[in-house]
DNA sequence: GAAGTACTATACGTAAGCGTATGGATGAGC
DNA sequence: GCTCATCCATACGCTTACGTATAGTACTTC
């Protein structure tokens, strides 16, 4: 059978899981966990489905390993995110954050947490990972709360209604004009925030 | 062919459409749209797909003809949960709702808002729905905050972050102790209603 | 230069689901 | 009592995807 090509180097060949995993994302930020099939995927990168089962076992190792590395760079992430930035108070961090979350510079993550987190309705290890990420980015979020001058608890309650209403806000219909949905932004952050 | 049976009335007969609807829900609820398939469908009603087709076109076809059906009776259903009862206060009404959202006494009706609310995010019928919904149930809620003093804008923002609270909250990991998550319930019903 | 590692193509069998005939079976209306 | 509308069973062809088997290529390491 001719192939064509084989491995050029070993280099580029430890790069061939990195690379079904890279697509296998685009699909499930594209179409959900339901959408990252295997075949597909091989059409996308150009192969046959042959070495998927090299480097998989099959396709729930697959997404397995998507999700394990989902939770592992969430959680690496937003440590580095509620880092203050020279003379930034906790009340800018949180601005910050918020933007980021919801001005969308980064389409594919919030697609991909959102299919992560539908995921997880059905499935108890998306559910596992969705936990971890939720309780490492509500630790992390609450001190800031803590440092506006809420209590524990009432911060708690805070970082907690802080990241509901960001993942509702992609749940519910986006406002149809964008002026009154910045402005409309603009009030929640500061009911958020109590000020 | 020995069908082995026929239809027994004419009244039983335009059961049939409703229950291949009222089935598709069911599996809307438990797997979301992917998940509506025809022939499991047809296998949990203990007949064969052969009907499927005198009712319903296609596939589309079905699941169109459930959306209307999602969003004909969430827009209905919304004006009478926002009637305040005997002597029920603004914030009453909103407490009730907020109960009625979140403590789930209907998992069915959560499980169905999320599916069709992530069904929404890959097709645009679905998004229409669900923007239909959204339009309904803001204009009725944001009166109720503006009854408790909040301006029109102020009422408005706040209706939209009651809303996002209530999907996002449902997209979160679930608070592991009860109190606590009763606790932490009614301080953010207290963030929300801004007292 | 021989052996091993890291792939890839090709081919196969299986399963599930879609949509399309086609031919009953049954009750309703005349 | 015949016909029509309504519904269902059965069977078929097609497509898509899964997982396995097998044989090949190319680079690496010794």
């Amino acid at each position: 059978m001719d192939c064509g090509r084989g491995v050029r180097t070993l280099r580029e060949a430890k790069t061939q899981r990195a690379a079904w995993l890279e697509t296998g994302f685009a699909m499930l930020a594209e179409g959900g966990a339901e959408n990252v099939r295997i075949e597909p995927l091989a059409r996308r990168l150009s192969v046959t489905k042959g070495g998927f089962y090299w480097h998989f076992k099959d396709r729930a190792d697959l997404l397995t390993a998507m999700l394990d590395r989902w939770r592992d760079g969430r959680v690496d992430v937003i440590a580095r995110h509620v880092a203050p930035g020279e003379g930034e108070t906790a009340e800018a961090v949180l601005r910050r954050l918020l933007a980021r979350y919801l001005e969308q510079p980064n389409p594919r993550g919030t697609a991909l947490e959102m299919a992560v987190r539908d995921w997880a309705r059905h499935d108890a290890i998306a559910a596992e990972a969705v936990a971890a990420v939720d309780r490492a980015r509500l630790a992390h979020v609450a001190p800031l709360f803590e440092a506006l001058g809420f209590g524990p608890d009432e911060a708690a309650a805070r970082a907690r209604l802080f990241y509901a209403y960001v993942f509702g806000q992609n749940l519910l219909a986006p406002t149809t004009d964008a002026d009154d949905a910045r402005r409309q932004g603009d009030r929640i952050a500061a009911i958020l925030l109590g000020r």
